[in-house]
RNA sequence: GGAGUCGGCCAGGCAAUCGCUCCAGAGAUGUCAAAGGCGCCGCAAGGCGUACCGGUGUUUUUGGGGAGGAAAGUCCGGGCUCCAUAGGGUAGAGCGCCAGGUAACGCCUGGGGGGUGUGAGCCCACGGAAAGUGCAACAGAAAGUAAACCGCCGAAGUUCUAGGUUUGCCUAGAGCUGGUAAGGGUGAAAGGGUGCGGUAAGAGCGCACCGCGUGGCUGGCAACAGGCACGGCACGGUAAACCCCGCUCGGAGCAAGGCCAAAUAGGGGAACAGGUCUGCCGGAAGCUUGCUUCUAGCAGCGGCGCGCGACCCGCGCGUGUUCCCGGGUAGGUCGCUUGAGGUGCACGGUGACGUGUAUCCCAGAGGAAUGGUUGCCCAAGACAGAACCCGGCUUACCGGCCGACUCCCAUC
């Protein structure tokens, strides 16, 4: 059983300046329920932003619940991620993703973003 | 008991635990002399000091609140805000039986009329077709100043034939012109209906009743209903076809808008320029001493541009160049939840609703909280998530509960 922490204002990406600048400098991994955008930051502790829209997801109550699964699952493993902020975005394969899948999909997704890049890796992975 | 109609209500529950957000209290800690308090100085304006009270962050803790009946669609109506104080006309849009309710409505209530169901009930875009224009496929002779295909008639006119004859004409038959909207047939619809009379056959041609129209009367606030008299059918349908009549409507929306404000262009002051326009006031020069010329300012009228949803009127704002001071995008903050508010009671009203009174405070986020996990229970949980706020309508929806009523069956 895992120690629960807060989950607080600072934890979350909140001006649409920061969003943009994950998505244009952050890495990027993604498979058919999210994409995720990783970047570095300075204040020391990981930071969260969500873009679920109710296009990918169907309707608003859904897009809730997406929101805070995600968010959830974010809140449970804060402590052992990397300071950087990610940016959650959803797809249309999240729409009847039970919890359980959207966790697994997270947690995959957020070590492939953060995962050191090593440039002879990086051609290799598709053939194998 | 079965089938059904109408109205109202509920929208999984409980427990543990981990979170989010807002409010209030308490503690810790940072910061603030801008505001209030306090102290000192000063006649005063005010100045100085002070973190004790206080303001404002962060954090801990305690307590409390935290999505809906549709929060949805954004289809109507308002409040609020800004634009001009919301102006006039045209255009445009909406609405359309009557009365009431309401802040208002296209909503609601009650009533009238029409349709429908055995019934409780349900449905209706329910003003005008004698202002005008248009439209009606196919079928049919004819689709609106009616019309003769089949049929009916042979009165009237006329021709032929036959018979009679007082030689004028008469009778019968056939035909033509013709008469006829009863019957058949076509069509969604054929120019009132039924019956009697009438007639050559027919026909509102006449009459009775019904319908329709016109005018009184009675009841009703009215829509309308009832009845009387007259008319003799003139007035077919379609207005969610144009249109006419009546009523209503300014536009944009909380990304409204106010405030604080990094960054940028626009704004205030000074100088120069101006449309050979008008007025007022001031100054200077000239002398003909009350006029001319020059010049600066203000106002008006022009011109140009912009805004007030479209157009016209009308209204408002701005005006070119150079030099000096002030602006308001990012962000923050307010707007932001006490309101046409909920609940109880009383009274008025058939009712929608209103009045009075008591009581309660019931989400307020902002890349956007209102949730996650575990366990138990059952009838096994649908549709679905506030974004400035209300009143409606419409649409979606697992089921359950309550009340009133109708029809059928059975029993007493």
């Amino acid at each position: 059983m895992i120690h629960l922490y807060p989950f607080r204002p600072h934890h979350r990406l909140h001006a649409p300046a920061e969003f943009e600048r994950v998505y244009r400098q952050g890495r990027r991994a993604g498979d058919n329920l999210f994409a995720v955008n990783a970047l570095p930051n300075e204040r020391g502790c990981a930071r969260l932003g969500m873009s679920v829209s109710t296009r990918t997801v169907g309707n608003a109550v859904n897009r809730n619940r997406v929101r805070r699964i995600i968010r959830e699952v974010f809140r449970a493993h804060l402590t052992e991620l990397p300071a950087m902020d990610f940016v959650v975005t959803s797809r249309p394969g999240a729409k009847t993703a039970m919890r359980d899948a959207i966790a697994g999909s997270l947690q995959a997704l957020i070590e492939r973003a953060t995962r050191p890049q090593t440039p002879a890796q990086s051609s290799t992975p598709r053939s194998a």
